[in-house]
RNA sequence: GCUAGCGUAGCUCAGCCGGUAGAGCAGCUGAUUUGUAAUCAGCAGGUCGUGGGUUCGAGUCCCUCCGCUAGCUCCA
């Protein structure tokens, strides 16, 4: 006897198996039309997935307004993308063809190279299988029986996963549709009508279970709503995130420049940029003068020795540039991290007890050679400056100075507006050998920092294990950006590595006149400053708040008979400290303050003789248009107000 | 690094089956002196990413390299 739990409270009882689907038919036929898929208890299964035949389940039929109902949808149409692929090119080696947020992918090993101009034909195919709403047929076999099955259909990635990552399992399940069929946990919808609007987006290359050394394969992107309109939503965030992305609007808006004659990954900032990125340190060098730290300046190279007592030489050397040879034989290397020549400092005197902690902060830059394809815009590069600094503090201060070093990065993020984030806690995997240090110092330093964290306001702290560095717990902040991207921008990271008698034997003079070891806290609230610039251009869509815009105020004259006026208020504003410029050609206002929108200046004085008159100022908003005259000292209070509070009025969503 | 696609004026793009390069915007010059998102006219601007090949002839076809884009792998 099963007793099924519904939603609304009523229990149905069945003394035989049951489907999902069948309890739906039984509610209504127009609920079982309807049906893409089942929860029972906290599974997602397909409608025609038998239950148990005895206890309680609670059920929900799952329809298309049931959120976890598009991803079984979006499963199938994978599905159906490759029986489309399957029909045109039969000779396809089906690989994995899971969801993935926002759409789903397959990946086909092929000899034809499919490319957007196979697009169409593909998706014809799918809007054929589609309308032939044929059924999604769950079966199941044992192991020995797949593999002999799968290998009479000639798929032998799929025999080979079969023998490799399903080796133990006794029973597999595939799904057939027609001449379909694929080896398949599910669930799947009931059938391939219930199938919305789909689109196949991009094709690129994957490797075979995502090993680099494997063989790679044709990986085709696709999405699939369970409307037209939603699909046709979906589409126009994808123009928009097109339309802000930092590459495009750093070169219309002159922030930044990379010039492949110079090289790949390496960033021009251009003045407009340099004013954004030079407010940003502004803004981050006062933060940690507050907050006790020490500006510091050091070598942007240092000798290969140095890396080597550090580790990081030879071990990371293919992501470094080779080093210098000198006539002499010394070898000296681009520095690709800072913490070496802070240790250096750390080193240059005896330290005691009552020296710390001490936080050795600089905006270091460094080079890391990237591989090629892994280059992109601002946010991964060749050449980039951390908003570093290193702390080195007893083992009493290490939680103490970690809440320090997240307050900080929370109230940076928060000053720009950055709302989204998460914060990954990455902790060893005590199963692992990999890490240094005692594990009871790891232990100790673990349990601080989940309890830091667990006192403060961090959303959605995820706890990972195995995600720690080799040398130490760390906590990463992923900053979601407008396209749902997500980046990792700031981190703290503890050290137990670095100081160690192995490495750099950092030491200090305890309160019992005895050597102790210190431990690093490695933290960027930013990362780097082109990364999070590259980032800031896209959250703001171009647009920075007043007290990062690059040109402030733009004064421009209705006729050049304004002129004189004009340049008296541009002096005026200039000497308040504002970033300004004058527009005074022969041009309409209304081409003069068209090209100022398009420029996203945040305001325009538009001066003519009424203005000159009487020593005002038309203010132009470049959000809220005219906002009318006032006299000139009023409008330099009310912009120095918004640059003095750093106030975000819009981001662009 | 790998796979695929792309590379034409400062920018955005057109250029058919191979016949010797075109537009808009920006720029420059001149006229216009203008009241809240484009005034008009003229001028100038390109070894078609690089090197090679096929051809009477290559922006167009083939190969090489470089770069860019998407994704994969990587990310101290």
């Amino acid at each position: 006897m099963l007793k099924v739990h519904l939603p609304d409270g009523s229990i149905k009882e069945y003394s035989q198996r049951v489907r999902p689907l069948e309890i739906a038919a039984e509610i209504g036929p127009r609920l079982a039309q309807a049906t893409v898929a089942a929860q029972v208890d906290d599974q997602i299964l397909g409608a025609d997935q038998p239950l148990p035949e005895d206890g309680d389940v609670r059920l929900r039929i799952l329809t298309a307004k049931d959120p976890e109902a598009l991803d079984v949808m979006r499963h199938s149409c994978a599905h159906v993308m490759a029986r489309a692929v399957m029909r045109l090119f039969p000779d396809v080696q089906l690989a994995f063809g899971p969801t993935i947020e926002n759409g789903y992918y397959y990946d086909f090993d092929l000899e034809h190279p499919i490319s957007e101009e196979d697009f169409p034909k593909i998706e014809a195919e799918m809007a054929r299988i589609v309308k032939e709403d044929e059924a999604f047929e769950r079966v199941e076999m044992d192991h020995a029986e797949a593999v002999q099955f799968f290998g009479e259909l000639r798929q032998r990635l799929k025999v080979e996963h079969l023998e490799d990552g399903l080796k133990d399992q006794r029973q597999v399940s595939f799904y057939r549709q027609g001449e379909f069929i694929d080896l398949c946990r599910g669930p799947h919808v009931p059938r391939s009508g219930l199938i919305g609007a789909f689109k196949l987006l991009s094709v690129a290359g994957a490797y075979w279970k995502g090993d680099a050394t494997k063989q790679q394969l044709q990986r085709l992107y696709g999405t699939a709503f369970f409307s037209k309109d939603d699909l046709e939503k979906h589409l126009k965030q994808l123009e928009e995130a097109k339309r802000r992305d930092h590459r495009l609007l750093g070169r219309q808006l002159q922030l930044f420049l990379i010039d492949p004659a110079v090289g790949s990954g390496l960033v021009f900032w251009l003045p407009k940029g340099a004013v954004v990125r030079r407010e940003l340190e502004n803004f981050l060098y006062n933060e940690l003068i507050k907050r006790g730290y020490q500006p510091v300046y050091t070598p942007v190279i240092g000798n290969v020795h140095l890396y080597e007592t550090s580790g990081h030489y030879p071990y990371y050397k293919d992501v470094q540039f080779p080093p210098i040879e000198m006539a002499d034989g010394e070898r000296y290397l681009l520095r690709p991290m800072n913490c070496p020549h802070h240790i250096t400092i750390y080193q240059s005197q005896p330290r005691s007890y009552r020296d710390l902690p001490l936080r050795l902060a600089e905006f270091g830059t460094v080079h890391r050679f990237e591989q090629s394809g892994e280059l992109t815009g601002m946010t991964r590069v060749r050449g980039f400056t951390q908003d570093d600094a290193h702390i080195f503090c007893t083992e009493e201060q290490v939680a103490d100075e970690f809440r320090g070093c997240i307050e900080m990065t929370q109230h940076v993020l928060k000053t720009l507006g950055l709302d989204e984030y998460r914060v990954r806690l990455g902790l060893r995997d005590p199963q692992e050998t990999k890490y240094v240090g005692d594990p009871a110092v790891w232990e100790k330093a673990e349990a601080a920092l989940i309890g830091v964290c667990s006192t403060m306001d961090l959303p959605q702290l995820k706890i990972e294990r195995g995600e720690a560095a080799f040398y130490g717990p760390k906590a990463d902040f992923v900053v979601t950006d407008c396209i749902g991207r997500e980046w990792q921008l700031g981190t703290v990271q503890l050290d137990y590595n670095l100081p160690s008698p192995q490495r750099f034997g950092l030491e200090y003079i305890g309160p019992d006149n005895a050597p102790h070891q210190p431990v690093m806290i490695h933290r960027a609230p930013f990362g780097s400053f082109e990364r999070f610039t590259g980032v800031l251009i896209e959250h703001f869509a171009g647009a920075f708040p007043l007290w990062l815009a690059p040109e402030q105020v733009r004064v421009m004259v209705v006729s050049q008979k304004a002129e004189d006026y004009g340049r008296e208020v541009q002096r005026r504003l200039a000497a308040a400290g504002l970033r300004v410029s004058g527009d005074y050609r022969a041009e309409k206002i209304g081409a003069k303050i068209r090209d100022a929108q398009l420029e996203l200046i945040p305001y325009m004085f538009v001066l003519g003789a009424r203005e000159a008159a009487e020593g005002k100022v038309a203010v132009r908003d470049r959000l809220a248009g005219d906002l009318g005259a006032m006299p000139l000292e009023e409008a330099v209070d009310k912009l120095q107000a918004e640059i003095q509070n750093k106030t975000i009025r819009h981001v662009a969503k």
